[in-house]
DNA sequence: GATAAAATGTTAGGGTGCTAACAATTTAAA
DNA sequence: TTTAAATTGTTAGCACCCTAACATTTTATC
């Protein structure tokens, strides 16, 4: 309509969020594009922190550091991923307060579609960007979480 | 409990949004120390553009390009806004599917509050990170965003 | 052992994202 | 000009993220 200048000074959280969300979209749109019913963009991480650490006991606090979230939004989380039947909740003997959680082998199964799609997300996002380039942002992403008390 | 070894590779579009998480949440948290009411990180940010161009005309769509978020989800935002009297929204004389948006005086006070608190965060943020480091990342962001085709 | 503190998980309520399906209006094309 | 397409905004339903207030269980402290 007018002359479209409106555009402020960048905030480096806005813009952080700003890409993971477009990339989030992306994922999503990559994972609807199969026939399976799709994991979302933190339920295949969840799904991959649990392959990547089957021998060992994890219980939801972990899945908290593991992701920087806090407790409620882990709750709803696992409730949701329990109610699509991609993880399963189970009381721990010597601890009445945990819950063990495992995957199911239907989040087994659907991960490995999941891994291969953000692999080729991961690669179109990162066109034009060197190697360098990237382990400089991820350095710069961890200083950021230091600098929050992380 | 047992030897925490268990962290993945890291995916971009998920350490971009769990730092802008850990940003929320500082900014929030710094709002949340003022007797005002507060604004939320997306709020201030939608009253900073609206007052960055308060002689020209601003719709719903102008607000979605700007932040690149999506119809419904400008929708939900701007109604949530307009219950807390933060903006107006007026039908427009030549083209009846606008709405002209604007803020409220309400929402510019709260604004400057605002705008102190982000950039003590944003510093906070920063902290240890030089400008050149800032301006790499703020154009990784970008290529990613035209990658995606933004 | 009793009491206080810390750890783990849940619930309630709200903000910010999305897709898909709609309704209404305006613009383009046949 | 009438029909088709594009534009703008809404609604419904869901995922993900938060704080605050709770309940329960375990661990520390006395």
């Amino acid at each position: 309509m007018q002359n479209k200048n409106h555009t402020e000074n960048p905030h480096i959280g806005f813009e952080l969020r700003r890409a993971a969300n477009l990339i989030r979209r992306e994922i999503d749109n990559a994972m609807s594009g199969r026939k399976i019913e799709k994991l979302t963009g933190m339920q295949g991480r969840v799904i991959g922190f649990l392959c990547h650490n089957l021998g060992k006991e994890i219980f939801q606090r972990d899945i908290e550091t593991e992701f920087s979230i806090r407790r409620s939004t882990a709750t709803a989380m696992l409730q949701t991923m329990e109610k699509h039947g991609l993880i399963e909740r189970q009381p721990v003997e010597y601890d009445a307060r945990l819950k063990r959680i495992a995957p199911t082998p239907v989040a087994l199964e659907r991960h490995k579609i999941f891994e291969y799609e953000i692999n080729r997300v991961e690669a179109s996002v990162l066109n034009g960007i060197t190697k360098d380039e990237a382990d400089t942002l991820l350095k710069i992403l961890e200083k950021i979480r230091n600098n929050l008390g992380e």
